[in-house]
Order: C-alpha cells, then structure tokens, then sequence
DNA sequence: AGCATTTGACCACG
DNA sequence: CGTGGTCAAATGCT
C-alpha cells in the first residue's frame, strides 16, 4: 500500500540531478547580490535575481514532478480518471463507509482531495463578533472545531449547493489569533455549482447580514464583502496548495523586482520560509495568476491582490502536482501594493500552507517549518 | 416544514 | 495518541 521503490534508482538520480540543480540555483541566487554590488546597477541586479529565481523555481516543479512520477509508478493506482476525490462528494450520506473505501484506494488524507487550495484573508472593522468574512459565495457550515495553538475556533463550511449541484467547494474560517479582525479563510475546491456572487448593493451589510440572514454565528457563512465598507479582503493574500491549474506559464518578469523576500522589508517573517529568509523551500516563481479561481478571480478584479501558490499535492492524479508556484497580480503594483498595504494591518502578509509541502522541505534538505503563525502561543 | 447551525462522535493521518 | 476534518443527529429559526 506504500508507493514503495516504485521509481527505483533510475528516480533518484533523477531527482539528485535535480536537486543539484537547484541547489547551484539558489548558490547563484546567494551571490548574485555580492557580485552585482559594485558592476551592475540595481535594476539589472534584481532582473538577475528573478532569473535565478526563476531557475531555482523551476528545478523545484522538476523536482516535485519527478517525485510525483515516483509515487504514481509505485502508489499504483494514479492513473488520472479516477480522482480521488470522487469518492468524497458522491458519498453525500454514505459518510463514513464510503470514507473507509477511499481510503484503501491509498488517499493520504481527507484533506488532500487534489483539489486547489488556497488561503485568503479578511479583515473586518472591528474585533466584534458579528462581523464575518465572506466571499459572497454561499457556504453551509458543518463542522467547527477547536484548533491546538489557535485561540478561536475554526469553522468548516462547505458549497450549500454541494447536494443539488455537486459543488465540491468547502473553506476554512479561522479568526486570526494575532489580530482578531483578521480572518484566515482557506478554501479548498473551486465552485462548480452556478451560484453568482451578489454584488455589494444587492447583498446586506455585513451586520445586517447577522441578523437577517436567520440565525448568525461568529463565523457566519453568509455576508457581503470586501468592496464592503464593513469587511474587506485584506488586500488579497491568497495561498494555494494543492492541484495547480493547467501548467501555468511561470513569468516572473512582471514582477521581476518583486521578490518573496519582501515580507523581510516589514521586519516581520510571516512563517518560516525555510528559515533562509529567501524564499520559500524551492523556491517559487511569479506568474500572472491567470488561474486563479473564479472567487478568487472576482477578488483579484476588485482589489489589489497579492497571490501565493503553492502546489505540491503529491498523490492527487487528476492534477499536476508540480513546484510551486507563486503568482502574483499581473501588476507590478499590485505587488508593491502589497507589501506596503500588509504592514499597515500590523500583521503577517502571507502564510505559506505547509502541509502539502512536506516534500518541498524534504527535498531541500530544509526541517518542515512549523504551521506557521498558530505555533507561537 | 424546510433549512441552517450546533455539537458530539468518528475516522484518518502523523 | 494527539490533532484535524467530516459526518450526522439534534436543535433552533424563519
């Protein structure tokens, strides 16, 4: 039931080659700046940079796709149509068994459906209660729990059309510990159903939404948004995990002077990025985030928007499970936006989804960093 | 009556 | 064994 030795030798050369690769990659990221210091002027330095980055960005997609092959040729059953997800939605009822069933068709975990995940956050006005964010979307909350290190509870919602339409679409609400207006929702599965987003000025406000929409909760599923004066994106952080949309193209030079390192400009390290203050394990790569879901491309139409994908769903046949990728709002300013924009909220600007990256870190001979901001209680 | 939320329990993974 | 994610019965509201 382990994909085994599957991939054998001829693999681990492979993914040794590779890793070399990257490594001298990221040596050529590190001296870049000494080297450049005195001969090139900074435009072109940083325009060197991205190259590596870019380098280094891509011997990690190599890298996780040959470690992908690996598991497939030994997992056995990765032969894409059945994703293994299919047995999560059709089960409806059948909750439990059909769980079991998954299971032995050798899906790691529940949470690794292969489908897109990313995170975005939200900032309300104030600390109040009533206040939720929201993507506009509707959502039905099945299940809250308790998270270790986390002070408030975290919410499961999933598509409220996921009966009648299928719609595999579920998010994470989670009230951030560091600031209580922040709101870490992470969602998992793009909406497949035909539900529209109401706009601002056909939805109540936010608080009105609490009590009119029947019962509220903290973490209430429906609410107006972002353009809202009540609750806003925060200014857009989305990270993605997991199955990555059509081999994007990896351009980083729209953002070529725009780098991961910018959460060191604020003084603050969002998680431990690898612990290199560089960029994150791998290394990562700017692209226009032209796949980016629906929801998502809503908010990236209405506010400036600051995008990190991470891809590295091992195990999830039906997606490509290659490097991550790190997009970024076709915008330069955008960007700059960002970084700027992020302080402001005194908290951090992105957060990396680390468990699906397990083998990014491994790869890279780098510890698997903690989850991130929940660890510091 | 219908729908959404709450809450306890179950299950899988590390 | 601890933690996280999901299910499903119970409950509440419109």
């Amino acid at each position: 039931m382990q994909e085994g030795g599957g991939g054998g030798d001829g693999m681990h050369q492979l993914l040794s080659i590779l890793a070399d690769g990257e490594e001298q990659a990221r040596r050529l990221l590190g001296e870049l700046p000494a080297a450049a210091d005195d001969h090139l002027p900074l435009p072109a330095k940083e325009c060197c940079r991205a190259v590596a980055q870019q380098l280094r960005c891509t011997f990690g997609k190599a890298i996780l796709a040959a470690k992908a092959i690996e598991a497939a040729a030994g997992g056995g059953g990765a032969s894409g149509t059945d994703s293994p997800r299919s047995a999560e939605e059709s089960s409806g009822a059948g909750g439990v068994a059909t769980r079991v069933a998954q299971d032995s068709q050798g899906i790691p975990k529940r949470s690794r459906k292969g489908l897109p995940r990313w995170t975005e956050k939200f900032r309300i006005p104030d600390e109040s209660l009533e206040y939720t964010p929201d993507d506009g979307l509707s959502w039905r909350k099945y299940g809250q729990k308790d998270i270790l290190g986390a002070r408030f509870p975290r919410g499961y919602y999933r598509c409220t059309y996921r009966n009648t339409q299928g719609c595999q679409a579920t998010k994470q609400v989670q009230r951030s510990d560091a600031d209580l207006a922040v709101f870490d929702v992470t969602y998992q599965g793009e909406h497949t159903c035909h539900q529209q987003k109401p706009r601002p000025a056909d939805a109540p406000a936010a608080g009105a939404a609490a009590r009119d929409g029947g019962h509220h909760n903290p973490l209430a599923a429906t609410a107006p948004i972002m353009q809202e004066p009540d609750v806003q994106l925060l200014a857009g952080l989305r990270v993605e995990t997991g199955g990555m949309a059509p081999s994007s193209s990896f351009h980083g030079h729209d953002v070529s002077g725009f780098s991961f390192p910018c959460a060191s400009s604020a003084g603050f390290l969002p998680v431990e990025l690898g612990g290199q203050g560089q960029l994150p394990a791998g290394g990562s790569c700017f692209s226009p985030a032209s796949f980016a879901s629906p929801a998502v491309a809503t908010t990236l139409a209405s506010s400036d928007y600051f995008a990190v994908t991470l891809a590295g769903t091992r195990g999830a046949p039906g997606t490509s499970e290659l490097g991550e990728v790190v997009s970024a709002a076709t915008s330069s300013s955008a960007a700059a936006l960002a970084v700027s924009d992020y302080p402001v909220y005194g908290y951090h600007p992105y957060q990396l989804h680390q468990d699906d990256d397990d083998d990014l870190d491994t790869l890279f001979g780098r510890p698997s960093s903690s989850h991130g901001q929940h660890g510091d209680a």
